[in-house]
DNA sequence: GCTCCTGGTGTACTTTTGACACTAACATCC
DNA sequence: GGATGTTAGTGTCAAAAGTACACCAGGAGC
């Protein structure tokens, strides 16, 4: 089967910069590839789109298949269409990044035999195509819309402590914030909720655990309301 | 001539809102389509990208083709991959918005004959396909961006006078501004020259000429300067 | 029960924001 | 040429927000 057009037509394809948090810091989701070019070079998961799927279904499809993550927070990023990107033939790029729990999608069995790793932002090799220069636009767009856009709760386990959100501020804003501000300033905000528990198994004092409450969250915004944090 | 693929493809087009500004406020300027779907009705200027071409640049062309504008700011807004958006076939388009200066850009005779005509942003029709949707995310770009990034001047001729540059803040913000305030921030911003001469032929007193003088603003914004206003 | 470690709290100072009203300059009309 | 109309241009004060900073609390492990 084969289609024809009168006109030669780039592919399209989706790629997905996954990004995740834990103590050592910010963490990217790479697969490696199986098939030239970059045989075995680590590469964003993506994949191309097909004709009756959305720009973000194929995102969804190809992070469910390549990594077994669903339902997770996914934004458009950017959409790449250098000439030569792709050393075999003109394929444009819709970028899309997503923030997930880690501690829900530790290290996944690699279920379809693809190698799929979390790596370290320092640690990360240089990828395949022009993937290094998407998760540095990918990056950039974390810290800005992390400053004004309360989504770094979905790096989060669903119940957190404030010095592990204070850690994800500081771990993506790359500076550190003075504990007291921050307390003030986010629970001022009123977006967190306590729940009434504490942490377990810590060898020093226990911190409260909060949850972020979506719900408040979509009323203040409709309001308005400005999350500058 | 034609080519044919093993899958289907999408066809892979590109769409500019270009926005401008005088007395009367913001206005979009819009083509008349000639052919169906859609004949008759107004619509972004835009058009398929080429196998050779990367997507700035088939915005680019597609401007200068159907609007006669080049060289004019220009910065990709989002990818609009509906399935029926285009009643013909699948098509995924890469959205763009520029910027201009309309007193540069008045009211270009049609020279390809394509009608194209701005229009006050109250006074557009109804646009083809999900322009509409295209437009509005547009705006909600234009309105958030200009906040914290001094693009305005893009719409603004190269000298100015500082109620005009008060003046489109007002427009695009949607809400009125106090001019001593105004003045007092972006004067201290560093951003403005002060040409010295003054504007002519005005029923009233005349306002200083001011540049925006980019050079400095490339600087600020390398030292992470902060051009909240 | 002492030590180690991290959680949690308030205040004083500085900076930024926001509200607000009058004089200056020029053109036009009488 | 003087009065009128219209927009440009200017400073201060009060409130709010941001920033710097040091100690006690609570639990685990020895």
């Amino acid at each position: 089967m084969s289609t024809s057009y009168a006109f030669p037509r780039a592919a399209l394809t989706v790629d997905c910069v996954v990004f995740g948090i834990d103590a050592e810091g910010l963490q990217v989701l790479l697969v490696q590839r199986e098939l030239p070019p970059f045989r075995g070079r680590w590469a964003l998961p993506g994949g191309f789109v097909r004709i009756d799927e959305t720009l973000e279904e194929a995102a969804r499809r190809e992070l469910e298949e390549e990594t077994g993550l669903e339902k997770v927070f996914l934004e458009q990023l950017y959409t790449f269409g250098a000439l030569n990107r792709d050393p075999r033939e003109r394929v444009v790029t819709v970028a899309w990044y997503a923030l997930v729990k880690l501690s829900d999608h530790r290290v996944r069995a690699a279920t379809d035999a693809r190698a799929t790793a979390w790596f370290r932002l320092a640690d990360k090799p240089e990828l395949a195509f022009d993937h290094d220069e998407i998760m540095r636009v990918a990056l950039e767009r974390l810290k800005g819309k992390v400053r004004y856009r309360p989504i770094g709760f979905e790096l989060l386990p669903p119940r957190f402590t404030l010095p592990q959100l204070q850690h994800m501020y500081e771990v993506i804003l790359g500076h550190p914030i003075d504990k007291r501000n921050f307390r003030k300033k986010i629970l001022s905000m009123d977006l967190l909720e306590d729940s009434g528990e504490l942490e377990q198994n810590v060898a020093h004092r226990a911190a409260r655990l909060y949850r972020f409450d979506k719900r408040k969250y979509l009323q203040l915004e409709k309001a308005g309301f400005n999350f500058e944090l």
